[in-house]
DNA sequence: TATGAATGAGTGTTCATTCAT
DNA sequence: TATGAATGAACACTCATTCAT
């Protein structure tokens, strides 16, 4: 009960950091504006987090364990690595065009921070980047990749794509619609630029 | 003779800007640090550049002006935008490799910005995306990419492809061959993961 | 409680800012100063105004407050216009008699500052140029003054002249006594110069 | 020849502190802009110039003297106290209203000074407050003024009763016709306010 | 657990003055 | 005389964090 109670308020702080971050942008959100969003005290945000750092560290690790859990629930059970690279694609979008706000800030804000910042962001990151891996190697185990493939070029070309769509679609105020290009980044990234 | 002076402090401060950010990181860089690496007084600065933030948009205006410069004199009289493409990815590389301090500025400290100048940094961009848009086009209608490219996605594929690159290889603190990257990155553009 | 500490702590700031400012005089006067005499953070100075004009017009407002109070306790209940106005001059000088730092605040110090805080501290004024019109128009009704005078004039007579001498009083380091020239100042305030 | 175009560069920068100070403020007024104004270099300001407080005292002393010597002019050769201080009411007020700028400057910007400056700027007036030492004088010896007159505190009356009109005339932003107030403000001071 | 008053370190920018030319 | 580029000291204010209650 205590332990549930616990769990709300620190999902709340982490749920009024988002907002917060998103609506003043990184350096405009004192620790302050999270409490009075989360409806807490400036020294309440200090029994569930170790300092300010802490609060966004938490924020990511988070979100990007609910985006990596569903993005896996999706993909598993598909039978092609084509297919299931379409599906990370389209739905690495769809759950950034559902939450403006985390969009926001992970394309933007979470980036204005030091290296060593990055660093544990980067961290975090890797449970996602495991599964573009996993998709490359059954791919290229299964024939349908190229089996020369460099899987950390290749990882990267897949993330630095999707990454830099999505951050021209928060720059532009979501101008576009991100979905639908994914049909057309997956065609990208399967054969390329060249006339194949 | 003046005017040759001022130039000189203007770039003098530039390169300060980029050895002291490099060093100390964006948040910890003062505007008196810039000024002790470029031998001048702190009020100099102000005599060159409205503010602090002036100097890095300046800083990031010359450096790539240099580099798309530098970018198009080697692209230039080459027949094939196959060829434009890898001759641009590595001398990408090559010119962050030359560099180490300019390759950490842009990489990772010119991003902790707000989105006002980040907007203004994207500008200056586009002088750069305008060099891929236009080896995208010659290939389209040369033959040797797809007809049906969407130009402004395989842009964002490239480039961001590039970038997430770069970025990784400033993150682990320049520790793999940047340069040599470039042929299997431009396989990967060219022809996709797919088993062609 | 609460209200009670905050209200103690807003007029320790006061207090202090004011024997601050008359100690270093007010471009010598950092708040970092006020906050050292008042016993407190400089960062808690801000919990209590807004920036370091507002000291200024707060420290005004505050005192000027209890000049008019303590002055028109004194005027109440007195039967002549010139009676009061004798006691409004010798009870003016008392109070800065009695407060060495607060006659250099208010006669020198809080004049150095730009027109804008100019006019918010006339418009504190008010309240005590009120009381000197209050008498005028007493002694006009009740024929004491003549009936002619123009109000805002024999107001600006009144306090041009009772602040002049202060001001002397101040400049001369309060070398002589200012509470027994008011005698001599009322004869010349209802009589004038002339050989009557 | 030359000396005489020291006098013109001397007063040239004079008129521009005036223009400058009155356009801007006492402390928005830099000596770039005085330099700019007066179509010189900052460097040449100290040629002429110990410091920027220099020009305050010498812009001071030159329009007081100039101040002075029409006074005297106006009422030498009057025959009564009486008249003579009316001229010098109106023709005080009549300068002023002559010069917009300069009546900003010592109402309201000069005061924005140090105790030091102050105290010099008291000395220079000196000579204006002797005009009226002397009226009295003439006065009290030819029984126009009372006998009894403290010619001190006469004084402070007369100067302050100007100095606080003209100050409110500059405050309401020369809202009114200054000069007419004089033959009011002129009775108030023989007479005062009472019923005689 | 929760509060919120108090803390105090940290920095971009201005501008009077100088001095080499 | 005249210039104007260069200097560098000086300061109000913010905000992450603490701790007495």
């Amino acid at each position: 009960m205590l332990k549930n109670n616990q769990k709300t308020k620190y999902k709340q702080i982490i749920d009024a950091a988002v907002i917060t971050i998103a609506e003043n942008g990184y350096h405009q959100c004192q620790v302050s504006k999270i409490a009075r969003q989360a409806g807490v005290a400036d020294g309440t945000i200090y029994l569930y987090f170790k300092n300010k750092e802490d609060i966004l560290i938490s924020l990511f690790r988070e979100k990007m364990q609910h985006f990596i859990q569903r993005l896996s629930e999706i993909i598993a059970g598909k039978n092609t690595a084509t297919e299931k690279l379409l599906l990370l694609v389209e739905n690495h979008f769809r759950i950034l065009s559902e939450n403006h706000a985390l969009a926001i800030v992970t394309q933007l804000e979470l980036r204005q921070t030091n290296k060593e910042l990055r660093l544990k962001i980067n961290d975090i990151l890797k449970g996602y980047l495991k599964l573009i891996d996993d998709i490359l190697i059954e791919g290229i185990e299964n024939g349908e990749f190229d089996a020369k493939l460099d899987i950390r070029l290749a990882r990267q070309m897949i993330f630095g794509t999707i990454d830099e769509t999505a951050t021209s679609w928060v720059m532009t105020d979501h101008k576009f619609d991100l979905v639908s290009l994914a049909p057309k980044i997956h065609q990208l990234l399967i054969h390329g630029c060249g006339n194949n």
